[in-house]
DNA sequence: TCGTTGACTCAACGAGCGTAGAGTGAAAGT
DNA sequence: ACTTTCACTCTACGCTCGTTGAGTCAACGA
């Protein structure tokens, strides 16, 4: 019935790893650490349980491979560095930090950023979770934070950054009914005051 | 070497009952619903596991009981109702709005906090909290969202809720640096410009 | 062609969980 | 004083979980 076109051994297993890896962020996005169990990776993958722990070692392993950020597939990115405080076009520079925070709001649901679903998800109440989320945000506020001219650049980074966090915890994870089918340049409309508010540089 | 002072029997069941919820709200503000066991509560508490499912029913009812809002023990509530749009005085009503919401950030770590970080807590992996969340939120984004004027009030209110929310998170759930020993009214000051330019009354 | 590798399954273990029922002993009611 | 109530403990069941080791069989290298 099903057509298993004989691949070689190499690829089938590479394809077999990424199915399984699939179904762990698919899962751990919708429940959290604690409520995807292995056996439920692998019954989603097709695949004995016994072959995830053979593939990954430990659920523990398997969660951190299925949150690591994949370095960009296809779309821009490092590049992106601003260089610095530049008290010349500190304007325009904190405009761009604005922008490029509200562009972390979509990611549509795409492949990746099941990833961050899955880190988002769990960061409350799994510990190494946790971790990867202070980090994940902590690089996020040092990036903002280099922009911000402001003495208390830091913080207003991290509240800047926080913001946005609880946006997409509202919108993503809650499902909050009054977010749902919002379009996300509405809700960026209705940030970008707010945002550049919180930037210090609000020249009203 | 303990001096238990013989206490009549319905003091001392009180007692127990409530030595079992504070060591349950503790715990699932701390770990969360599902690393918080029925046992560890029990043994917090100095007390047979099986007597929190006497008392209790079954850990999801201790969860909800060790969640439930205390109806306001010896402060100010309820009066804070303002009545509708007030086209006259939309002005102070909306500062009055944002002066309110500033007001849940702090709480001090008090005992009545202790249940809302519960709820937080678990909100993101266990479906009842969820539950419990999204109306807690929604209750607060249709208080904000009575004396937003906009035609928009509703997002705008769940906007600015969701904004709180995320400084809570990252302040008091994931603990981030940036925000340890931010006395409350830094915070308050940095965000007051932010929210004021989320109700859309914002007199630039 | 034959031995070897390696992808994958089967069956089971030990531990920890929520939960149940019978039991105990001191306080309360009469 | 005798019975009843009730706060509380002991022991154990059944389930699910992560994890393990032996086994199977097709693809591979010589």
């Amino acid at each position: 019935m099903a057509e298993e076109t004989a691949l070689p051994r190499a690829e089938r297993r590479r394809r077999t790893e990424a199915r399984i890896l699939d179904a762990a962020r698919s899962l751990f996005a919708d429940m959290g650490y604690e409520r995807a169990t292995i056996r439920a990776v692998a019954k989603a993958a097709g695949v004995d349980p016994a072959l995830v722990m053979q593939y990954f070692g430990s659920k523990q392993e398997l969660f951190q491979r299925a949150v690591e950020v994949t370095p960009a597939p296809g779309g821009r990115s490092g590049g992106g560095q601003v260089g610095g405080p530049d008290p010349g076009g500190a304007q325009a520079a904190v405009e761009e930090v604005v922008e490029r925070l509200l562009g972390t709001l979509p990611m549509k649901l795409g492949e990746l950023s099941q990833s961050r679903l899955a880190m988002l998800r769990s960061m409350l109440t799994h510990p190494e979770a946790a971790v990867s989320a202070r980090r994940a945000l902590g690089e996020q506020i040092d990036r903002v934070a280099q922009t911000l001219p402001a003495e208390d650049a830091r913080l207003r980074a991290a509240l800047m950054t926080l913001v946005l966090l609880g946006v997409t915890v509202g919108h993503q994870l809650l499902e909050l009914d009054e977010l749902r089918d919002v379009p996300e340049e509405e809700i960026a409309r209705l940030l970008r005051p707010s945002l550049r508010a919180l930037t210090g540089q609000d020249p009203r």
